[in-house]
DNA sequence: TTCTTTTTGTACCATTTAGTACATATTGGA
DNA sequence: TCCAATATGTACTAAATGGTACAAAAAGAA
């Protein structure tokens, strides 16, 4: 009855009005993001397959026709996850930058993105309880995010060449510094927001804390 | 048939020789330390009760029995694994020392806390996939992680006092920021360390990241 | 001992859910 | 226009799994 009802009204929202159209590059964008968004929700083991299909405007037969199997669809729906970072732009605008200065909105950026992609963190989070088992799986990770660590480094070593920045130190490191203060400020918003009685999502709390971390970074690297 | 074996075994290992000797308290606790091993390792959602029950001495029919439901196991489970944490003793150790002296050691020992307690960190990571709906439900959680903040801000006060510390920071803040570098560096290790290509558990890395860690807390709050 | 309460074991059920068998429609080329 | 390849829909199955019905043994009180 309601998989009638669900028919008619997508073949209503249909543009030739009753014919159906095929369009495999739609259906599986659309399968994807309704995946990201379960597998986000609720980790590959508690996601649906239904849940997935119900989501789209096409059927579970689909998802198995296009990605194979649950694991499959959740892969894809990793990678696709971390593929939306787009740096580029980005590294143009920082070279611009005084070292610090670029140093500052690279950390801001960072954090606003990860404030903003609620479900990159819970995949990111998800896999991790996964072990990592099926990131390894990927071929193409690797490159996607080595960018961010060639952009701190390049960052690094002018500041370092100015005198603004002190030696010896690694842009992984720092890196993994600033991801884990954004990261962190999303990923675990529920139980320290529940144990310290904060409300995390506030705006004044989120302008607060995205200031600190800032200067926690930049602190860090400075010459004193 | 293995049901069997598995009978005639736990017979066999009672002290009594053949009769079957009650201990609620035992059982109690085996079956949650069972349960925070296998929630911890699969979320709520991937927990099987069956593993559980088959890791422990003794039923399924006891888990019920003790633990009402999957989820009452659940909550149990993760009250457990965040009462772990003891800071009363440290609370005292700390008193004696120097502000700068103090806040390095609270640091490493939070670091090395959750780099040895990994079950903790995974519980807390799969409680937040669940939004923190289940931790939202006890009563007792939010008295367990208070003092970590009430020892930081003692700490901090001395410091100011002395004027080693700069002034203005909030204690939950900073405590934040510890738990932010401590966790990250356990909950991300997988999917870090597979991007980054590096051997996140080598005792020469973890070395490293904990003194940065330590230098980017203390740079933090130092008045320069 | 005897009786009630607590604790434990076994076999089973009802439901959920990943995955598939079978069918049909669309498309583009020969 | 006809055919093969691609794309979609529906109904079903087999297995896994949370939970329970039905018992019965231990413990402690009387």
């Amino acid at each position: 009855m309601d998989n009638l009802v669900q028919k008619l009204v997508a073949a209503d929202s249909d543009e030739t009005g009753v014919k159906r159209v095929n369009d495999a590059e739609r259906t599986r964008a659309e399968i994807l993001s309704a995946a990201i968004q379960e597998f986000g929700e609720k980790g590959l083991a508690g996601a649906r397959i239904d849940e997935i299909a119900a989501a789209t405007r096409t059927s579970k037969r689909m998802i198995y026709y296009y990605f194979g199997s649950k694991v499959g669809l959740y892969l894809a729906a990793l990678e696709a996850s971390y593929g939306d970072t787009r740096d580029g732009e980005l590294a143009l605008q920082l070279d611009n930058m005084e070292p610090e200065a670029a140093l500052r909105t690279l950390t801001t950026v960072t954090f606003d993105h990860h404030l903003q992609n609620e479900n990159y963190v819970r995949m990111v989070m998800a896999e991790n309880i996964n072990r990592g088992r099926y990131l390894a799986q990927s071929q193409h990770i690797q490159e996607l995010n080595r960018p961010a660590i060639t952009l701190i480094g390049a960052i690094y070593e002018r500041g370092v060449a100015k005198g603004v920045f002190r030696t010896g130190l690694d842009p992984a490191d720092i890196h993994a510094s600033i991801s884990a203060l954004t990261f962190f400020n999303v990923s675990n918003r529920h139980t320290f927001g529940l144990i310290f009685n904060q409300d995390i999502g506030s705006p004044s709390y989120i302008a607060k804390r995205r200031e600190n971390i800032v200067q926690m970074v930049l602190r860090y690297v400075k010459q004193l």
